[in-house]
DNA sequence: ATACTCTGGTTACAAACGTAAACAAAGGGG
DNA sequence: CCCCTTTGTTTACGTTTGTAACCAGAGTAT
């Protein structure tokens, strides 16, 4: 069983987007959504959608009548596989050293450093259970 | 005066690293250095030094026989970069996003928490100071 | 001067991407 | 039934990326 890495690119993101704010939707709502969103023609967004399902992204349902897409890849799952990526290509594999590189450059707001220490908080309890 | 946001390719990550590990280097050097790395000939890593070059993200000098080549961006912005387009693709610009989605799902290292408390402990004294 | 080798530049070509026009099937209204 | 709108499929085309062959100038040994 292989689970070939899947990675999307630009336009594929801001078509999953749409999907994984509300899904199923009909290609009716997500050519809509995106010509408005992304100044899309309604072929951009069908062939986005298409050449999603060919690499197992999105998969299309409702054969009685008018099609309708979801996505078949969380939004989390796509994520990780992009920060792992980057880990790797740019942080020789480490979070922390992505974090320690980003903080040197970049203001952290308060709200963000009391989540980071919440997480780390929550990581040590996990670790004793 | 424009800064035009550089992003890299994953084969040109290839080559810059070659030069952010030591340089200048010259063309012999890093053909062979890739050929070895990365099984690729000559002309592969010669096009992607000139196409670096065009994208202003490596110089070359030694007009007086060899040409050696050197990196005009640092590892660190380029990093950087690429960190700051995976936040807004994929967390909404939010770096504890990022961490806390890592987290859920893949297990840290006990150095790699302490490592992120050491940072975000530093970031409260600048915070002070 | 000649031929060979190093080194760098030019051209090439297929696959992936961003973007979209063209075309075909299907459902409604007159 | 025939035309128009809606929806989905096929084809297209320029750019970027990965990968490399081919070509031309410089240096060197004979």
């Amino acid at each position: 069983m292989e689970e070939k890495r899947l990675s999307l690119t630009d336009a594929e993101w801001s078509v999953m987007e749409c999907l994984w704010d509300r899904s199923p939707r009909t290609g009716r709502e997500l050519t809509e959504e995106l010509a408005g969103r992304q100044g899309w023609s309604r072929s951009t967004t069908l062939t986005l959608l298409r050449r999603l399902e060919a690499k197992g992204a999105v998969g299309s349902g409702g054969d009685t009548g008018v099609k309708t897409f979801r996505p078949l890849v969380s939004r989390e799952d796509a994520a990780l596989g992009e920060t792992e990526d980057l880990l790797s290509r740019a942080y020789r594999g480490s979070l922390s050293l992505l974090v320690s590189s980003f903080t040197e450059r970049r203001e952290l707001s308060k709200r963000e450093i009391d989540e980071l220490y919440a997480i780390l908080k929550g990581l040590e309890e996990k670790d004793d259970a």
